[in-house]
RNA sequence: GGCCCCUUCGUCUAGCGGUUAGGACGUCGGCCUCUCACGCCGAAAACAUGGGUUCAAGUCCCGUAGGGGUCACCA
């Protein structure tokens, strides 16, 4: 028997964009898939009509292709399991079903909400954990009823399964009750709608969230009751937000897609996401292709893990580090837009990003904090009167006398202007550097001077240092 | 509440019976310096707790506490 292609699946319901913790099980996914050559699936859990939109299949769609989480078979690309969503799929979940039920495994149930909604509420009022007591298991089998189907649970011993990431995990049986597998009207449930689809999709390994840890028990028993081997499971822990709850919307963003509004280079979300329950030593920093060839199950840790934005940041500030400029600079131009500047591309945005990157954590940083460099500066009326001062004027003058006299903007030449201009006035270069900062950028805090003069050129750098002599006293 | 899972600096983690418990983010100091950053150097900062097992326990076992998850005709 040849050894089975490694098939792994993310199967995201579309009830809204993608999360930063769906982006990790996909990310842990697509990884694995990559990492052995295999299949890497997606699946539309869309059986929750009420709540699946197109709208969010586009967000999800779109949130891993900008991380670029690539699938094998799925929406758009299509594959030789498809249909690949559940709602087109309702077929093969009766074909299962009624195996179950040909088979006894499984029963049609005729109890309604209100009766079961009943015996809720009498268990809860008796203190008591309430499970679905077995009415229906030998009735008859009369489709004419309205009715569900329900699996047989056995009553009795337990089930275990070895979890790649956290190790044999047992179920007793008596914790678990009569599942519905199909509803009413002939759509699966969790349970049942993965497990069929991963059967027949002919999935290897199953990793997802370790909030489904307690479906696995009952999965389990589903699949041998249809005789067939389980897959393998892995279950990544959650991700916290900083008061160590599920992270969700009061924790800040939460979304994929506004991470990248907020400037995130996509790999830098990647890279901080594996990180996030997954470590190679004390490396932090991981190309895409180190990634794809190192990982592995046996270091993803077995605790859920805080989501630290800070870190985030850092790491994202290391990838802008490490993109040529060239690209970088490609990258920032919606950020520049998005600020209100326009015809930023170009070769002087590639200066501007060179200068810039290592003084910021994001691509929205960047465009925000040197906005100076393509719309007015806003002079910042304390950095005016420290630094534009009566002394500093003739300062200035000689600087711009100097600029506009100067052949090319060479950094050699304009250093011998500014120094020159200060050992003559006996004055400490921050002296001369810090007016002529705030006359071309508004405030005290910028890349080198030099760079500055560079970049602005000189006919906007003149423009400026005339503004600031005559607005100097 | 039942069941399941988890527990090393504030946070992410390394550690796989013998370590001065290492790295990273963040914080704080210093150096560099035309400002701000970057970079470099340094500091503070952790094995939840109680019992075992062992010559030896952060590492193995049990209990306790704390945290998380889950108990639907949601996923």
């Amino acid at each position: 028997m040849v050894s089975p292609v490694t098939r792994v699946r993310f199967a995201p319901s579309p009830t809204g964009y993608l999360h930063i913790g769906g982006a990790r099980t996909a990310l842990f996914n697509w990884l694995w898939a990559r990492h052995t050559g295999g299949r890497f699936v997606l699946r539309i859990e869309d059986t929750d009509r009420e709540r699946s939109t197109q709208s969010a299949v586009d967000a999800i769609l779109d949130g891993m292709r900008w991380l670029g989480l690539d699938w094998d078979e799925g929406p758009e690309v299509g594959g030789p399991h498809g249909p690949y969503f559940q709602t087109e799929r309702l077929d093969v979940y009766k074909q299962y079903a009624e195996k179950l039920i040909a088979q006894g495994k499984a029963y049609a149930c005729y109890c309604t909400k209100e009766e079961l909604d009943a015996g809720r509420k009498q268990a809860e009022a008796e203190k008591r954990q309430f499970r679905y007591p077995g009415t229906c298991r030998d009735k008859p089998y009369d489709p004419s009823k309205r009715h569900v189907i329900r699996f047989r649970m056995p009553d009795a011993g337990y089930t275990t399964f070895d979890d790649l990431v956290k190790g044999p995990i047992s179920t007793p049986h008596d914790t678990l009750q009569d599942e519905v597998i199909l509803r009413g009207d002939g759509v699966p449930l969790y349970n049942f709608g993965a497990l069929v689809d991963d059967l027949t999709m002919e999935i290897t390994l199953v990793a997802r969230g370790d909030d489904h840890v307690n479906n696995t028990a009952r999965q389990v028993l589903m699949y041998e009751a249809l005789g067939v081997t389980p897959p393998a499971f892995a279950h990544l822990p959650m991700i916290l937000g900083a008061d160590k709850t599920r992270l969700s919307k009061r924790h800040g963003a939460t979304s994929v897609t506004a991470y990248r509004d907020m400037g995130f280079l996509p790999h830098a979300v990647v890279n901080y996401l594996v990180r996030l329950g997954w470590s190679h030593g004390d490396q932090e920093i991981f190309t895409r292709d180190e990634l794809v060839q190192l990982f592995d199950w046996k270091s993803v840790g077995a605790t859920a893990g805080v989501f630290n934005p800070e870190k985030m940041q850092w790491v994202n500030h290391q990838w802008m580090m490490a993109t040529p400029p060239y690209e970088l600079a490609r990258l920032a131009v919606p950020h520049f837009q998005r600020a209100g500047l326009t015809d930023v591309a170009d070769e002087k945005l590639v200066h501007v990003v060179t200068v810039g990157r290592e003084r910021v954590k994001t691509l929205a940083e960047l465009a925000e904090q040197f906005r100076y460099f393509y719309a007015p500066i806003a002079l910042d009326p304390k950095a005016k009167d420290k630094f534009l001062t009566a002394e500093a004027k003739p300062v200035l003058e000689e600087i711009r006398a100097g600029i506009a006299a100067m052949g090319a903007l060479e950094t050699a030449a304009l250093e011998q202007l500014f120094h020159g201009a200060a050992e003559r006035r006996e004055l400490k270069i921050g002296k001369v550097a810090q007016p002529v900062r705030v006359a071309l950028t508004g405030g005290t805090a910028s890349p080198g001077i030099y760079d500055v003069v560079q970049i602005l050129g000189r006919e906007e750098t003149l423009r400026r240092l005339d503004e600031a002599i005559r607005v100097a006293p």
